[in-house]
DNA sequence: CGATCTGTTGATATCCTTCAATTTTGGTGG
DNA sequence: CCACCAAAATTGAAGGATATCAACAGATCG
């Protein structure tokens, strides 16, 4: 079996335990689902609208997104995948994909067995309930973009969006600093962010100039404080009740702290 | 017990029987479940953001939403909540709600035990399934609404909802013509659209004009397929396999028919 | 070391918002 | 039945946020 991370520092791993407390046998018998394990080049198609659904899968090393492609060609990007998220249990349930999935980045991806996965829930309900919340999660992610596109300016999106970044990470138990550290394009932030390119590198450099953020190789978030300030957002909506103390706290600040955070 | 269709007609069993074919007997175990239907005034909220999460229900009759509010007041309106839906059966597992939920109209609404339900599921694999196959299809719906919000016009995200208001309420076995049953304000339909209300009126102006749609009591929608035609959206993402047949084809058109219906 | 994707900047255009005022509708009590 | 009121719908004028178009610079990679 190919294992590239101790139980105890998979990212799926840290993910779920954010939700539900696993014990090392929980870990070790979720990890056991991940047999054979595909390396796929960047900016390629998992999955393309139309397709009969693909088994669950969990993503391993860099990033995937789900998108839509409009008639004109025109890209909306509907969410991000990260290390540690696992994806589509119940997919295979539909007829055909209503979207599609493609790599950002060469990717590390591992698919599960739908028989395995449904036997593994049924006799160990604490990983069923991190899956369940897993999913609830996603579904709170993709409310929060609706807001954001709905009702919020372009520098309140493009701050939201990298925070949630940071943030995502850190549940994904990815990062322990503020970069983003699977850069994504310009492009791709405006494709997520319903924006035209142009117009997310005017934001940008206004956030750079009033140095909240720092290009690298990997982008840099100077000041969460302010960038959170900016797009008013709390991580609540993640819902990482279990998050180890100090850490996300002093991303969020003290009113997440007080008011969902239950270290 | 408090029974306001037949089992036939139930709005919850015409949906999920879209889904996976049920019995008569699948259909009484599940409205067995409804044992308390409370009448809601509108504009109530049901569940406000930071709550602890409430029970599983079933709405009966009337609209509801799900919706969050910024900071300066202004709202988003993420989700439409029509008769037959089942919401939130997983919701418990979380701390706060990060959303909240209101009525729009008058509506009558049904409690489901978390027991009750998750041992129906255990025990009726029919039902289990055509309730996950509902929540994907809540899902869907999302995230074809976060395409419209992120690179539709104005124009087209309006014909989009009046459409799905539409397609929604024959899935629900809630309409046989093309009104639109329950009205929803020009407010609401902005905060649900990302748009003003002013801008929302204009365009149904010109929808008028365009002898596209009719403002009665209930809305009417006199062309079905030049507003689908303007939005560019087909109803497959709403995964309506077991459609009647000649019934929602004759609303989606040809296209949808050869690409999804399986009739 | 050229080709291609990504990022950057300026000028102009446009879709939608904002603001303000008026009309219409629907409900309620006299 | 009518008067009244609040909510919803409607319209016009003006402004702003973001898109579009175009050109170029910088990075990355075979």
């Amino acid at each position: 079996m190919h294992r590239r991370f101790p139980t105890e520092i998979h990212p799926a791993i840290a993910k779920l335990s954010k939700f539900v407390p696993l014990s090392d046998r929980d870990a070790e018998s979720l990890l056991a689902l991940v047999t054979t394990v595909h390396q796929i080049q960047e900016h390629v198609d998992i999955s393309v609208q139309g397709d009969l659904p693909h088994a669950a899968f969990m993503l391993i090393d860099g990033v995937a997104c789900r998108y839509c492609v409009l008639e004109d060609g025109r890209r909306q990007i509907l969410h991000f995948l990260l290390p540690g998220d696992i994806c589509d249990s119940d997919l295979y349930l539909l007829d055909a994909m209503d979207h599609s999935i493609a790599t950002l980045t060469r990717v590390s991806i591992a698919s599960i067995g739908r028989e395995e996965l449904s036997s593994l829930r049924a006799h160990n309900p604490r990983i069923d309930t991190a899956l369940r919340v897993s999913a609830l999660q996603d579904a709170a992610i993709q409310r929060e973009r609706l807001v954001s596109l709905g009702r919020r300016s372009a520098r309140q999106r493009v701050a939201h969006l990298l925070c949630e970044m940071v943030w995502r990470q850190v549940c994904n138990g990815l990062a322990d600093d503020l970069t983003v550290r699977y850069p994504i394009t310009q492009v791709e932030m405006a494709d997520a962010l319903g924006l035209t390119p142009v117009h997310v590198n005017r934001v940008l450099r206004d956030f750079r100039r009033d140095r909240l953020v720092r290009a690298s190789r990997r982008l840099e978030l100077l000041d969460m404080k302010r960038l959170q300030a900016i797009c008013e957002v709390t991580p609540d909506y993640l819902h990482m009740k279990r998050s180890r103390p100090g850490f996300v706290r002093s991303i969020a600040g003290p009113k997440a702290e007080k008011r969902n955070l239950r270290v």
